[in-house]
DNA sequence: ACCCTACTGCGAGGAGTTCGCAACTGGGAA
DNA sequence: TTCCCAGTTGCGAACTCCTCGCAGTAGGGT
């Protein structure tokens, strides 16, 4: 059953921030719910804030925010900046790139291996490990190309 | 003679900018100057907008932010979001890709021909067209590795 | 030399995010 | 169970990076 599923993975996620020190409250079980729970694969952290006041009116703007960036150091969600504009988060289990246009900022996703081989030489040429989930690529969607 | 290498180039942009209706003035003939000339060969606003106020301390913050703007749209230089921070710039003619810690921010460059084989299958399977100047791979350096 | 329009300085404003502080609370120790 | 302290929260201010509107200025085609 779907649902038992999602509230397990809440329960393992608040487990790993447990033995990272970190204490489990209501805001965070909400963040990582919200997450889990959004049909779409990117959010900003607006949206999460929307989404996490439905049930919540009374948690705070900067409570999401730090939520986020304990989760983001967790390793659990990816944080990606696609622009000018805010960041989005997404869970780290939803691997996927995201391909970003230039010109209307439209998102589209591509699978997760795309950069399998350029992540093979960037740790032979230059000893960087890549983070695919922290990846994004940009260039011009099919519209804007022939404007 | 590289000093005059570097002012032809200069005039090559502005008539470039000129035949696209825009207008030759000081304080953009000093941005793309600061861009030539930067060691660097990734430099933010107010890494120009300091550049630039070295020879002209009037020129104004606005100013420098609408110039990077139009050199943007006319394909001269390329802006690149690394992170949370502020967006950097380079000519597009110094093509390469950036390599971005997450952890300590370093900003290191990897060849241009990296994306290569990536830019083909993203065009072949989502149409879109790549571009290599305006994206950025994350991860880890090697210091940041071994903790 | 004229005129239209692009560009500029200036300051206000705005989005997105961070920070300091005092109050509160989860959860290990006693 | 109670105690206690470090981790967390609400709140608001502040900060960074950038954009915008306006009125004045100045390229550059005719």
């Amino acid at each position: 059953m779907q649902y038992t599923r999602r509230e397990d993975t809440v329960e393992e996620i608040l487990d790993q921030l447990r033995r990272e020190g970190g204490r489990v409250t209501a805001s965070r079980r909400a963040v990582i719910d919200v997450l889990l729970a959004s049909p779409s694969h990117h959010m900003t952290a607006a949206d999460v804030v929307d989404a996490v006041r439905a049930d919540h009116p009374d948690f705070h703007e900067s409570t999401v925010y730090r939520t986020l960036e304990r989760l983001t150091e967790l390793g659990v969600v990816d944080r990606i900046q696609i622009g000018p504009g805010p960041a989005v988060f997404h869970l780290s289990t939803a691997q996927h790139h995201h391909l970003v246009c230039e010109r209307c900022g439209a998102v589209t996703e591509a699978s997760a291996d795309l950069l399998d081989a350029v992540a093979t030489r960037l740790r032979r040429d230059h000893a960087f490990v890549l983070d695919p989930g922290a990846t994004s690529l940009h260039g011009w969607c099919v519209a804007c190309r022939s404007r």
